[in-house]
DNA sequence: CTGAAAGCGCTTACAG
DNA sequence: CTGAAAGCGCTTACAG
């Protein structure tokens, strides 16, 4: 018999390197592989006295099995991917984080870890490179753009996904707060406190969120049986040049307030007023459609839709984990929001 | 000889989902496995002919080789752990999803895998199960505690790691910027521009960066041969209540700039003079030991200390995948950083 | 330069 | 209820 070295009990000294594998358990109590496999997974039946015996021994040995093992033996991974978009700079908006972390909640609890990969809007190698290493059971994505490319290779390999976020497609599960409807509400809200000139400078529309955005925008204004001053909206402001330009341009045409499609352009909006001398709420009022612990802690605080994104990323988790284990709900899971009203639309 | 589906060149048809392995290459060829397996990876004596043939082949049919089953051949994962602390809002800070694309960028250039994985301070049962599940083969750790529980416990089992931040223990493998020189510079030149009462609010003490940085603080007045006003300097400033407090304190002994360690107590400092109706500069003037995108867009711009974070993130990816890979460069990884001066120090 | 065979540490269909 | 054996898809020491 395979000589087992006893768990060291004394501390500081180095520890058994956990070697120890289930012959070494098999061996030690006298009984097969098969059985300490059974009394490990539950799968098959086994005599409730076996199993206790064999939970003894790998306690007593802290035995742990090898994974790689496991995955090989039932061609699975037990590993979820996440795409992280490269291509923006991340570091401007905490979604990202929030949402990955979430994911690392849902994933170590249902036993599962977390492969962060990156994906930009023209190249996917280093996500190819992940699936076709088999190094994933599936993969969560977190932003949609107008044409897609992790999705549509994605479909085409027939790799489990889901997308934090919305599209058009049925066929994919999707994860998301109802945008479109939040900002119909809030662009209605502030029609409702008398505002009439209500500007919108939103990111890029190459991105699905922010189509969703501004057709809120449009909405809440048809809603309340008016049109939008079409010079009071500037999207694709992809970068702080244009964002200035349009804060410049509506300012010029009266605007009373200003919604941004996003913290990130928020907080650029902001800066560009604080440096023309604008003050706001009382010169101009700001709101965002997306709100970050930046616009919540500024001053004055800024009105914004919260949602918690925490809560996206274990929902999606949860339900990527629940595909690969055969589960067929592809139904949209559609997460709740609030409208934080603060001093900046006062 | 087991049948190959030809790879599918139709667009839009389900793609073969790759599940033609090794043999199947073999068998095509009419050579064996090893042979294969050679090609592949370049070792052992094997004819330039021979070569040229299986690629071709696995060019053909897009044979990308089952990692996991590499992984238990060579009981390595080629998968990389970064831990993320969770017990503090990361969203706050963009510090550690920057350093985790570096990591990430890195790794999928020396072919490796980044799983993430979370810790608390007095908690680290989700990286134990990680490492002992053999899913890593080594461990990136994003920050450093008084009493770092990870460290104990990654240096007990005696699993390759590095860490980016410093330490005392010479032993472990550290990539850092030099926070005590940097924060005793910014000092020292502020003291240079006439300054006298520089408070100082720190965070968290038990971090090691903040006994770092308050350190290069001290050093910087004792190298003007001047001492340190007991009275101005705030450290375990964990929450914008005791934030909040500091700031009404050093106003009232008449501090003429503060000092932030870090980009979140900055915000946070910003807001309450912001609220309490004091300008910056022109009131008082702020400086941070710590910069994020959001000090250096605010208005006024904030003087402070620049860094590369997802330099770090790369070094570190680096260091730890040559570390696994037998290499034994110990010493500490020293990054460099830059002084901004801005109007808020003017 | 090439191959047969054992091995990495699990799981599971099959037989008892 | 339990076990021997084959298999997951690679690598590599050994023999030729």
């Amino acid at each position: 018999m395979k000589h087992i070295i006893e768990p060291d009990k004394s501390k500081g000294i180095r520890a058994n390197t956990s070697k120890v594998t289930i012959s070494d358990i098999a061996n030690e109590l006298g009984v097969s592989k098969t059985t300490v496999s059974r009394a490990i997974s539950g799968k098959g039946r086994i005599s409730k006295e076996t199993v206790r015996r064999v939970m003894e021994c790998i306690e007593r040995y802290n035995y742990r099995p090898n994974s790689i093992a496991k995955s090989l033996a039932n061609s699975k991974t037990y590993n979820i991917g996440v795409a992280l978009p490269s291509d923006i700079n991340l570091g401007n908006t905490p979604f990202f984080q929030n949402c990955l972390l979430g994911i690392c909640e849902i994933a170590a609890a249902m036993d599962y870890d977390v492969i962060v990969t990156t994906v930009k809007e023209n190249d996917i190698k280093i996500l190819k490179r992940l699936v076709e290493n088999h190094k994933v059971d599936g993969i969560i994505l977190t932003r949609n753009l107008t044409n897609d490319l992790p999705i549509e290779y994605l479909k085409q390999r027939e790799i489990p996904f889901v997308l934090v976020g919305s599209s058009e497609d049925d066929a994919i599960i999707q994860i998301d707060n109802n945008h479109k409807e939040a900002c119909e509400k809030l662009t209605s809200l502030l029609i409702g406190e008398g505002l009439r000139k209500i500007a919108l400078i939103a990111g890029d529309t190459n991105h699905m969120v922010n189509r969703y955005r501004c057709e809120g925008y449009f909405n809440g204004y048809h809603n309340q049986g008016l049109d939008v001053d079409q010079d009071l909206v500037y999207v694709d402001c992809s970068s702080s040049v244009y964002v200035e330009q349009a804060v410049i341009n509506v300012l010029k045409k009266q605007a009373e307030c200003i919604i941004c499609s996003d913290d990130v352009i928020c907080t650029n909006v902001l800066a560009v007023l604080n440096e023309l001398g604008y003050s706001v709420p009382d010169d101009i009022k700001v709101a965002s459609f997306y709100e970050s612990i930046y616009l919540e802690t500024h001053n004055p605080p800024i009105t914004a839709i919260g949602v918690d994104v925490e809560e996206l990323g274990t929902v999606a988790g949860k339900r990527l984990i629940e595909l690969i284990e055969g589960s067929e709900n592809r139904f949209k899971a559609v997460l709740g929001y609030e409208i934080h009203l603060r001093r900046s639309t006062q």
